[in-house]
DNA sequence: ACCTTTGCTTGACACTGTCTAAAAGTGTGA
DNA sequence: TCACACTTTTAGACAGTGTCAAGCAAAGGT
C-alpha cells in the first residue's frame, strides 16, 4: 500500500459512500493532469488517486472527454480570477487593465500549463457543453471589454475595434503558448530579468495590440 | 479485406521487403495524424495503413515518439516552404516579407492543423533531437532575418530588436493556434471576407509586432 | 418492512505501445 | 552452390488503457 498519491478526505480508507466525490475526482483528476499532462492523462489513474474503482469517474462524467471537459471548464474561473489578481494591482488606466489581464493570462499559463493546454488545444473536451462554453465566453468578454474601455467602441459592432481584441488576444495567446512549450528560452536576456523588468516588456508587447489612431 | 486506406506503392500486396519502408510509414502517419489527431494517434493503425505488422514501425523509430518526432522534423521543411511561398509572391519591401511570411504562417496551421499542433504544443516529440532542434531552428531564423532587414539590427545582439522579435512570433503564432481552435469564429465577419481581405487584416496585425521608432 | 433510485464495484472486452523470439529475406565469401 | 552473418519483418505475449454491462451496497420514500 502507498499511501502517498491518495487524497481521500477520509484518509485512504475509501469509504464506500463519499461526501461529494463529484469534487474529490476534480481534483484528483487536477493533479494527475498537472502532472501527467493531457497526452498521458489516465483515468484508472484518477481513480486510484481517489481511491475508488476505475469505474467510479464514468458514473460521473461520463467518460474521459466529460472529466476533461469539467476540469478545463472549472479552470476558466480560475483563468479569469488569474487577470484579476493582476487587474488590481494595475493602476485604474484602461491600457494599463488591459496590459495587466494579459499578463495574468501568462501567469496562469505558467502557472498551469497542461491545465491551458487542455482549455484552449485540446481536442478531448466538448466544446459544445454550455457550461465550458459559458466559462470560455467570459474570458472572451472580459477582453472585449477591456478594449471598449480603450477604444470606447464595442468590439461586437465595431469591426476596427475587434481587430484590437484578436491583436491583443493572438499576442498574449501566442506568447503564452510559446513560453509554456519552452520556445522563449532562446530570448536569453529574459530568463536574467526580475519578475518587474519582465512584467513591463511583456506588458509593451502586449499594448502594441491596439491602434492609437 | 478493406481495400481503402492502404498506401503501398506495390497495390496493398504486402512484399516482405518495402522498397523504402521508412518513407511509406512517414506518409501513413501523416494521413493517421491529419484524420485522428496527435491524441488519438495509433502506431498500430499507422501500421495498417502501410500494410505492414504492428511492431514494423519500432524499427524504424524506436517508438511512437520516434515517429512522431521524425514527422515533425519533416513537418518543418513543409512550414518553411509555406512561408517562403507567401514572401514569394509579396512585394521587395522588408515589412511586406515579414507580413507574408506570418501568412504562410497561418496557411500551414490551418492547412494542416494536427501537425501544426504535434510541432508546437505536443509533449510527445522528442525536443533533444538534433534534427528536430535543427528544423525548428531555421524556421526561429527565418523569422530573426526578417527583423533584422527591417530594424537593420541583429536580433541576437539587440534586445528591442528581440522583443519585435518575440512580438511578431507572438501575435502570428496566437492567431494560428486561436484560428484551427475555432476561436476566432467569434468574429464574424472574418469569414465574409474574401481571401484578399483576410490577408490584408492579418497583416495589419501582424506588423503590429514591430516598433517604428 | 419493502421497493426504487442512486452510487459504486467488479469483471469483461477491445484496443493501445512495447518487448521478445523467431522467421524471412539479402548479401558475402568460399 | 552452399554456409554464414546480417538486417528487416512478423507474430505472440504482456501490462496498461477506456468503456460497457451486471451486480452489490447504501439511502430515502412509502
Amino acid at each position: 500500500m502507498s499511501a502517498s498519491p491518495q487524497i481521500s478526505p477520509t484518509g485512504g480508507k475509501s469509504s464506500y459512500l463519499h461526501a461529494d466525490l463529484h469534487r474529490l475526482l476534480l481534483d484528483a483528476a487536477e493533479i494527475e493532469l498537472a502532472q501527467k499532462g493531457v497526452e498521458k492523462f489516465s483515468l484508472r489513474s484518477v481513480a486510484k488517486r481517489a481511491s475508488v474503482s476505475h469505474g467510479a469517474p464514468a458514473h460521473h462524467f461520463g467518460n474521459v472527454d466529460g472529466l476533461l471537459t469539467a476540469l478545463a471548464t472549472r479552470g476558466y474561473a480560475r483563468f479569469i480570477a488569474a487577470q484579476d489578481r493582476r487587474e488590481n494591482l494595475a493602476e485604474s488606466c484602461p491600457r494599463a487593465k488591459l496590459a495587466a489581464s494579459g499578463l495574468g493570462y501568462i501567469d496562469f499559463a505558467t502557472a498551469h500549463p497542461a491545465l491551458f493546454r487542455l482549455m484552449f488545444t485540446s481536442e478531448r473536451t466538448d466544446k459544445s457543453n454550455p457550461s465550458l462554453a459559458d466559462a470560455a465566453n467570459a474570458a472572451f468578454e472580459k477582453l472585449t471589454s477591456h478594449i471598449e474601455a480603450i477604444q470606447g467602441r464595442d468590439p461586437h459592432r465595431d469591426q476596427l475595434a475587434m481587430a484590437d481584441v484578436l491583436a491583443c488576444w493572438g499576442i498574449a495567446h501566442g506568447l503564452a503558448d510559446l513560453m509554456i512549450s519552452g520556445r522563449l528560452g532562446r530570448a536569453t536576456f529574459l530568463a536574467q530579468m526580475d519578475a518587474a523588468e519582465r512584467d513591463a516588456f511583456f506588458s509593451d508587447i502586449i499594448l502594441r495590440g491596439i491602434t492609437t489612431s
